[in-house]
Order: structure tokens, then C-alpha cells, then sequence
DNA sequence: CAAGGTGTTGACAACGTTATCATTACCAAC
DNA sequence: GTTGGTAATGATAACGTTGTCAACACCTTG
């Protein structure tokens, strides 16, 4: 390996300094230990009005004459007056409470991210607020998740599905919470949905490897449970069909569930016998343990690589990794446009929305291979 | 360059198809328009109890025979029935939403997705859920979504601050939300804060520097209004110094706010007369932009190159690059042990806690320099 | 058998808001 | 001066839950 890594210093938590009076010698609010924000209610008072006008200026509703609503706005302001959202909620038609839950898988994968931070933008623009949650690869933790959202009776669901059935989600549907499915369709279930195009992406990024030369061609799939794997798979498989290229089961490994597992099935794959002289890579995490491993083999610069999902600084490798790039910032988006169309009533058929992937040359998967012609 | 990086398709989203029947002929239940969730009512109804037991029975709490527990429990599983937290939240004491809000400046950064999962995962042991939002570096986007977070009476608040001014904190901290900043200490107020030693760590990294023998060291800077840029220059000028070393002006880029802004600052810094034989830049993103003018300029293995925070694939580049880390997932468990205590109600002075920033060596801090010994 | 527990259960008000509907004030039209 | 219409305002009942407190049944104890 090229690369020195040496780490100094422990990794222990240390530091730690008090550095200012208690909150009560600051603020001299704080001691009023009975103090309760303003209500409704306290704000009529003020102003010599009645609940309901107040509710009218707050809720900008017609029929409040202009010198009521100044003694309102300024009794409002003078109270610091907020209103209560949990118990406006509550009262309003259909419970709506204006949430939506986000079910992820790993925040910290730029995919999840990506589509957190589109969701959220939306969501912000109709006054929604989105509570979110992430559950890996745990479908126990899928519907436990949901479960609390429902208790909160968020308005929408939108989920990244973990687990193998979300025949579970009927109820959700009677209660009429608007759901849309991310990255993955759910399964035994049916619901509007946003996929890349898993296997005819694999498919092209397969056919690549094909093109430049090579014919023994490695799968390292994500955890198989998964159908964004078994998709990949597929087009592994299709691409190879469409070339007349006999399937050698021994290259194929699935069930790599982070970069350490990914790394250590390349390594064993390229020490095998008869080696592939190229590589798919069907997730992010297993493209970066990958690099790592020819890297160690020091094959890099001679075993064709192409890996599934763009991670910022894979253009800087040297090769360039060549991927099959998916758009979260679109995924995110198209799925929150569903979700707020059913919000507003549609009843359309479910639809399943796919987002194209990208194949991004950069080196690495033009690596020639034997075949070359 | 080395990387290839050719687009072959276009970025237009395409593919869209109707896949199945409208929710009605799947779901037989969803024609009742009318339906309703079951309440409290419902179930005590159907079981011959008072709303009061089925509230205990839910509540798990004691005083409910067991007997009366089984009716309640059977008419609660046959009704499915979901206690309302909207409806309970309003009427428990004080208001409590057992919910959190989290604002952050970026979720697509490493540090914040990794803050968002240790707090997530706190907040979810505790029965609490995370209501999140991200707002860049705008201080008005900031009191904005602060302001809807308490509208919604979450309990706490996680706060990556962007503006240079929190004291409006203080109408929450009169309604007793208790608050954590990470990262950013506030500004006018004083609160519970978790930080990283950004001068001690910066002056680390350039005193490094220096050790391989570099007297011209230029700094890259993130935004200026941020307290983290302010400190880590600090820890730049500290440790020039130390080692007696005249600060040069012109080797000082502060400002930039994205990894493009850096891609240039830092081409304009070695296109100088007499430029900089080691870089420090101030964050990831600007490390980011950093590497990739050096990569353009070929200076990449002449020049040194230490940056602030650590990203996933640092030590796959070429040299590998020497960081200092933090660690995001201590911060967020360290935040969301604050906030915790406070509102189990510690009332102990506030706290600065200070994570330690960890040097990393793997090649691109250990170029030497002119005056190697 | 009265007194005093203890363990179960329920009636009722409240949480802070909005929906519904009634009331009032005012003005124009006849 | 009555009628009718409109605009402004308010009284009251919800929303679904939990807190308070009273009531009841059943023991135990003397």
C-alpha cells in the first residue's frame, strides 16, 4: 500500500471545562419557575377580543376588521405570543399534523443524505417538517420505525424499505397516510415508488467491461436480502447473456454488507486460480472496499473496475473510478413530488417513477482487457 | 489531469410508467371514506372499561387487574388501535412532545450526518423522535427553522449555529426547551456546548508542517463569519509563532465557500511570484478543492498538504492525506448526553466539552519542505 | 360489627387550539 | 321604520388524551 497511516494520538475523549454561571444567574427570566408560554387565550385577553378572532388573525382568515387585528398583532407581539402547533394539530380537520417521516437507511451514505436534504427542501416549502430516522438493513427496525411515525400521525411516510414485506403498511394506508417508496420497491405491497434502473444500469456498466476487452467479470454484490442487489445482479447476468459470455458462478459474491467484507471477498476473488482481469462493484461501500483491495494487490492499474453509485473524491483516484452515478437530489425530489400529490388528494394509479443512471467514464473501467480488439 | 471524466448521457430524468391499480381495488378498505382511526373511546367501549383504564393499560400504569387488562389489551389489538401522541403530548404535564429538533448546517457533510445518527439513535432510545433540518451557513434560515421547531414544542434543540448571534435563545430557554450546540459555540449566550479544539488542532497541523521543514505555509479558510474558520486560523498564526516565522498576508485566503472557491483560491496562492511550499486548509470541502488544484498544477507530490476533518477515501489518494480528524459520532453522542441530562433537569453550570481532533499521517502532510533538517 | 386500609374503577375537567353556528352592529333599500 | 343583507365578533363544543379526585368493593384488624 502506498499510503502511510499512522495514527498519534488516542482516540479518547478528553477536555472537558466548565466555563459559565448557571442559566439562572443570566437570565433573569428563568427564576419565575411556574412561568408558561402565552396561550390563545391570554392573548384575547389583552386585547379584548375573543379566542376565535385571535385564531382568525393568526390563521390569516377573512372577517377581521383592520383596527382589530393591530390590538391583536400587538397584544400578540407584546406577549411574545406563539401558537401552539401540537394542539392546533389536534383540533384541525383530519388530524393533519403536517409531518412526514423519512425512513432511511444510512444517513451517512450520500444516497440517504442526498434525498434527506430534497425531501426536507420541499417539505420546508409547505410548511411541513420531516422527523427522521435511520434503520439499516433491519426490517424489525423498518416497522418499528413506522410504527412510532404513526403514533405521531405524521401526514406521509417516505421509505427506504428494509425489511422483506410491507403488507404491514395497509394500516398506514386505512389511516390514510400517503407513503412513497425510495431506491427499493416494497415488496407484497403496492405503493408509488422511486427506483434508479438497477438492471439495465448494471446491464450498460457490464457491457462496458465487455466492450473494453474483458470476459471474466467479477459480481461483488450488497447484502442479497436486498432487491437493489438481486436488480444488479440481474443485469450483471443480462449483459453477460447478451454477450454469449458462459456465467462462472465462482466470481460472483453476494451478501457483502460494508467495505471490510467487500474488501476481503476481492482479495479472495483475485487470488483464485484463474482470476477475472475485471470487476463490478454493485454499491458504493463495495466499490470503495474493492479499490482497496486490488489497491493492496496492487492490481489497480490492471484490473478493469466499474462500480455502482458516484462518492465524491472517486474522480480523484488514481485510476478514475468509472461508475454507474444515480442522482439523490432527483430521487429525492421526484419522491417528494409524489408524496405532496396524494397529500393534495390525488388518487391516481401507485406509479412507479425511475430515474436514470449515468455512466461515468474516468479510467478505471477502460482498463483493457485480453479481449481488446 | 490523469482522470479521464467524460459525460456520455445527459442528466434529463425520464421513465416513467403506471404499474398498478389506484389504492381502491387493491386495498378494500380504503373505500369508506369516512373511516377513522380508532380512540381511546373506541377501545374503551368495546371493552366495557373507562377511557381512564385503557389510558392506565396503555400507559402501563399499575392499578388495572389483570383480568380488565386482558379485555383492554384483547379490544385494543382486534381495533388496532394507536394511542394518538398528538392528542397525549397536549394534555401530559408540561407540554413535553418528547421530540428534538436538529438543525444543521449540511446533512450531505460527514460531521453532520454522523452527529445526526448519534443523536438520532439517543433520541430514539429514549423514546424521543428527531425532528431535523439543514440551513447551510444562513443565520436567518437558522431563527427561521429554530422558530418552527418551537412552535412544535420540541423539548430540545441540537443547534449547529450559522448566525453570529443565538441571544434570541432566550425566549426558548424561558419555555424551558433545553438546548446543545455542536460545533459552533453560540455567540451573546451562553449555553451546554460540544466543540473540537480547532486551535489546538490547527496548530498542530502546521507545527507539523513546519517539522518537515516549511517556512512558507499557505491557509485556506472556509467562511469567515464562522467561529471554527476564526479559531483554526488562530491555531495557524499561533503555531508560525511558536516556531518564529513572520505571517505573510498574502499567503491567507479566507472566504471560501465551497470546494470550487477553494479549487481557485488555492490555484491563485501557487501561482504567486513567491508561492507557498505547504498548504493547510481550514475543512474538508476546502481540503477537497485544495487537492484537486494541486492534482491540476502537478504540484501534488511537491507540495505538502495538511487539512481539517477527515473524509471517507482521504487515505486512498495519492499520497494519502494527512488530516485532523474529529470524531462526528462522539460529538453527537457527547450533544446528546448534555441535552439528556438537561432535560432530566441538571441545572449544573453550563459546559464547554472540548473533543480532541486527532493528527493523521499518511503522506501528504510529510513533503518535505526547504528547510528540512 | 365498625373502622380503616388497599386495590380497582370511573366521572369529569383540563390541555390549547379550531369548527360551527349564533349574535350583534351597521347600512342600504323599500 | 321595517326588512334584509353583509361584515365583524363571540359562545360553545369539540379534537383525543391524561390528571385529579371520588367512589366503590373487598379485605383485615380490633
Amino acid at each position: 500500500m502506498s499510503s502511510i497511516s499512522t495514527r498519534l494520538r488516542g482516540g479518547e475523549i478528553v477536555g472537558e471545562s466548565a466555563v459559565s454561571p448557571v442559566a439562572a444567574a443570566t437570565d433573569p427570566q428563568v427564576h419565575d419557575a411556574l412561568w408558561t408560554p402565552p396561550t390563545i387565550r391570554d392573548v384575547a385577553a389583552h386585547a379584548g377580543a375573543s379566542l376565535k378572532t385571535v385564531s382568525r388573525v393568526v390563521n390569516g382568515e377573512a372577517g377581521v376588521s383592520p383596527a382589530m387585528e393591530r390590538r391583536v398583532r400587538d397584544a400578540i407581539s407584546t406577549l411574545d405570543y406563539r401558537p401552539n402547533l401540537t394542539a392546533s394539530n389536534l383540533r384541525r380537520v383530519g388530524g393533519r399534523t403536517r409531518s412526514i417521516g423519512l425512513v432511511l437507511s444510512n444517513v451517512g451514505n450520500p444516497l440517504d443524505s442526498g434525498v434527506q436534504r430534497a425531501i426536507e427542501e420541499a417539505a420546508h416549502d409547505r410548511g411541513f417538517v420531516v422527523i427522521g430516522s435511520t434503520i439499516g438493513e433491519d426490517g424489525r427496525r423498518e416497522r418499528e420505525i413506522v410504527d412510532i411515525f404513526t403514533a405521531r400521525r405524521v401526514d406521509g411516510l417516505v421509505i427506504m424499505a428494509a425489511g422483506d414485506d410491507q403488507s404491514y403498511l395497509a394500516e398506514q394506508r386505512r389511516m390514510r397516510i400517503s407513503m412513497v417508496f425510495v431506491d427499493r420497491p416494497p415488496a407484497m405491497f403496492e405503493s408509488d415508488t422511486v427506483v434508479v434502473d438497477n438492471e439495465a444500469g448494471s446491464a450498460r456498466g457490464v457491457a462496458h467491461l465487455i466492450q473494453h476487452g474483458h470476459r471474466r467479470i467479477g459480481f461483488l454484490g450488497a447484502v442479497g436480502s436486498v432487491v437493489t442487489t438481486e436488480q444488479r445482479l440481474a443485469g450483471y447476468l443480462e449483459a453477460l447473456r447478451a454477450a454469449d459470455i458462459k456465467v462462472d458462478e465462482s466470481l460472483i459474491t453476494v451478501g457483502n454488507t460494508d467495505s471490510e467484507t467487500a474488501h476481503a471477498a476481492a482479495i479472495q476473488l483475485m487470488s483464485g486460480p484463474n482470476p477475472p482481469t475485471a470487476l463490478f462493484a454493485g454499491q458504493n461501500l463495495i466499490t470503495i472496499g474493492t479499490v482497496r483491495a486490488l489497491r493492496e494487490l496492487d492490481l489497480h492499474r490492471r484490473v478493469a473496475l466499474v462500480g455502482f453509485d458516484d462518492v465524491q473524491l472517486f474522480d480523484l483516484l488514481e485510476p478514475g473510478l468509472t461508475v454507474l452515478a444515480q442522482d439523490p437530489w432527483a430521487i429525492g425530489r421526484r419522491a417528494a413530488e409524489r408524496l405532496f400529490a396524494r397529500l393534495d388528494g390525488s388518487t391516481e394509479a401507485h406509479r412507479t417513477d425511475v430515474i436514470p443512471v449515468e455512466l461515468i467514464e474516468r479510467g478505471s473501467g477502460e482498463v483493457p482487457g485480453p479481449f481488446v480488439r
